[in-house]
RNA sequence: GUGCGCUUAGCUCAGCUGGAUAGAGCGUUUGGCUACGGACCAAAAGGUCGGGGGUUCGAAUCCUCUAGCGCACGCCA
């Protein structure tokens, strides 16, 4: 169904046409004096130069020609020339209406869907998840569930690290501790064995140890680069080795993940694209991108329009190795033949802008991705601690992911059950719930681009902008539904039918909270358009605060008039509806109670 | 040095394509509890939108200059 804002907006432009006016001039906005109106045009102020009138007379002009509408209760002309709008009620209640039929509240879908890859996530196998990692998986989620929710489709890939370095290192600590192990035995030519020779809490202790030891150690340092060389050329024990690394990463990876309501269609890795890399790079010198400099093999990335100096794009070290470059083109190249998608979108921290310039760059140049395929990278800002700083234990150091979670839930558990009797497990289960809404909503309500600051005790509030501000009035409205439930003997399906007709507001909060529904639509557009998951974060507390104002001058259980009542609940049922829509898009839910 | 980004209330942040009196939250002050969940609601105080100049009927928003801060600039990822 057509936007809310672009039916009224059309209404308006009939008028503006209707008065003798260019009817593009009746484009109709939210009211930025709520006192005043509820919606308003300027039109007529654009219009005055164009037809030399004073925009008063021409606002007049179209109130008069909005005398017999059916949208508007009121328009009215005031100087220098705006046009005052208020909506008739019965003309809201028709609309939200309709969008309670409809799946997705009648959101518009695309004609022809986007296949789109988002690349986020990217943790390195073999090490724990630290805060670093929060922000891409939480924007990243909201980001594909904002494209999914858009109509289009969307295949999440958390591209691993599992190419580098780390990878050699633990290898060459593994090596020191188990020398015995066969994939060590450069003769041996028989199948590897299944099980892996550690587990995942054996590997989270080797890493730090190898890395420790490198620094110090020359010849270990040599000897850890010697076995990334060797993984990554696939010398059979060390390709076996580094496979089972990731195979033991990968299901404890999926468990922190879930913690964080994240979930991913690929799992693929940068290992994954090892028989490509050579293809790639015969490729790039056939066809006369890449040369060599300084003894590495680079392609030139530079453009006339360029205002600042792009150096070229480097694919291979002066020593043949591979870099983050030729993994990200070789990826590239692998995703263009697998699933030719519409758009690849990137999200990583926003210093890495130049190396996305480069390689999408490369990749174009060099003809790996057509015309039509779009290119785009999202970069997101730090996570910064209370001093404005990049967030860090108080000891100075990375705070592990699961530990910063594990601490907010108990802050959580601590307020949901101070002053009150609660079950036990049901408190534990909602503490998490609530924790995570607290930690996604604290960074989805900024802006992606933007450093922000993480401040457990404002996002664990439950007052004001937060996450638990939110499920709490989501709580509230599921709280009344279950009393109506339980007073009137209905079953949940039986209220729905019984909650189905809406009627026209009967006060100022009513109509305003139902006006906030209608904004829906261009506000879920809008979050899709621009990756702008803070938007639906702005509409839900709007929303929120409306539901709230209208909930505390409203009486709905002791309400004897039964149409009334059950007009409310309608109202009741679709916020909750469109509260809840949101929260999942956003990557969270609330629960049952709090 | 080159380029990019940021600067809005005491603090944390919004501000849609230029519109009326620049908005929230926290904190501060005040009022509202016989609780459909007060984890709420209502109200007040608090701003030269970093600074200068320009475009415009009209600028936090567009252009330009400038200051402060942050970030990135070939063999890490």
């Amino acid at each position: 169904m057509k936007k809310f804002l672009d039916l009224i907006s059309e209404e308006m432009k009939n008028a503006f046409e209707a008065a003798g006016f260019d009817r593009e001039l009746g484009k109709v906005t939210p009211s930025n004096r709520p006192d005043l109106c509820e919606y308003q045009c300027n039109g007529a102020m654009a219009g005055a130069k164009l037809y030399k009138k004073a925009p008063i007379m021409i606002a007049n002009q179209v109130v008069e020609a909005c005398k017999d509408s059916k949208v508007f209760l009121q328009v009215e002309a005031v100087n220098p020339g705006f046009l005052n709008l208020k909506i008739k009620e019965s003309f809201i209640t028709e609309y939200l209406a309709c969008m309670r039929k409809k799946p997705k509240f009648g959101l518009e879908m695309p004609e022809k869907p986007s296949k789109i890859i988002i690349d986020y996530g990217g943790p390195n196998v073999a090490k724990p998840l630290h805060v670093g990692h929060l922000r891409s998986a939480i924007i990243g989620e909201s980001i594909k569930r904002i494209a999914r929710y858009a109509g289009h489709e969307v295949i999440g890939d958390i591209h691993l690290g599992d190419w580098g370095l780390q990878m050699g290192l633990i290898m060459t600590e593994l090596k020191v501790r188990q020398p015995d192990l066969v994939y060590f035995d450069d003769d041996y030519t028989g199948d590897y064995p299944k099980e892996a020779p550690f587990t995942i809490a054996e590997l989270e202790e080797i890493y730090p140890t190898a890395s420790a030891k490198s620094k110090e150690d020359e010849a270990y340092k040599a000897d850890a680069m010697e076995a990334t060389y060797k993984f990554q050329n696939g010398v059979r024990g060390y390709w076996a080795l580094g496979k089972q690394i990731i195979q033991v990463s990968i299901p404890d990876l999926k468990k922190n993940y879930k913690n964080l309501n994240v979930e991913f269609d690929l799992w693929k890795g940068e290992a994954d694209v090892r028989d490509i890399i050579p293809v790639m790079v015969e490729d790039m010198k056939k066809g006369g991108y890449a040369y060599e400099s300084d003894g590495a093999l680079v392609v030139d990335v530079k453009e006339e329009m360029d205002t600042k100096e792009v150096p070229p794009c480097m694919i291979l070290k002066s020593d043949g190795a591979s870099l983050y470059n030729t993994t990200d083109l070789a990826t590239i190249k692998d995703r263009m033949e697998q699933y030719h998608p519409d758009k690849l979108l990137y999200l990583a921290d926003k210093r890495q802008e130049l190396h996305f310039e480069q390689v999408f760059r490369c990749a174009r140049k060099t003809g790996m991705v057509d015309a039509n395929t779009e290119l785009a990278y999202i970069g997101f800002g730090t996570m910064n601690g209370k001093d404005g700083k990049p967030f860090k234990t108080r000891e100075g150091g990375v705070m592990r992911l699961d530990v910063l979670i594990n601490e907010i839930n108990e802050e959580m558990y601590r307020k949901i059950t101070d002053n009150r009797q609660v079950d036990e497990e049901e408190a534990r289960q909602s503490a998490k719930v609530v924790a995570l809404s607290a930690i996604k909503y604290g960074d989805l309500s900024n802006q992606a681009s933007k450093d922000y600051i993480f401040d457990i005790d404002k996002f664990t509030s439950f007052e004001g902008d937060t996450g638990p501000y939110i499920l709490y009035t989501i709580v509230r409205i599921k709280s009344i539904l279950n009393k109506v439930k339980e007073q009137d003997g209905f079953t949940t399906e039986e209220l729905c039918r019984a909650g189905d007709t809406l009627r026209n507001a009967g006060s100022e909060s009513e109509k305003a909270l139902m006006l906030a529904i209608t904004g829906f639509h261009a506000m879920m557009e809008t979050a899709y358009v621009e990756t702008a998951p803070h938007k639906i974060c702005a509409y839900i507390y709007d929303l929120a605060n409306a539901f709230n104002r209208f909930y505390h001058e409203t009486k709905i259980l002791t309400e004897e008039d039964q149409e009334k009542k059950y007009g409310w609940i309608a109202l009741l049922l679709l916020t909750r509806d469109v509260l809840e829509t949101c929260i999942d898009v956003l990557g969270f839910s609330a629960p049952e109670r709090m």
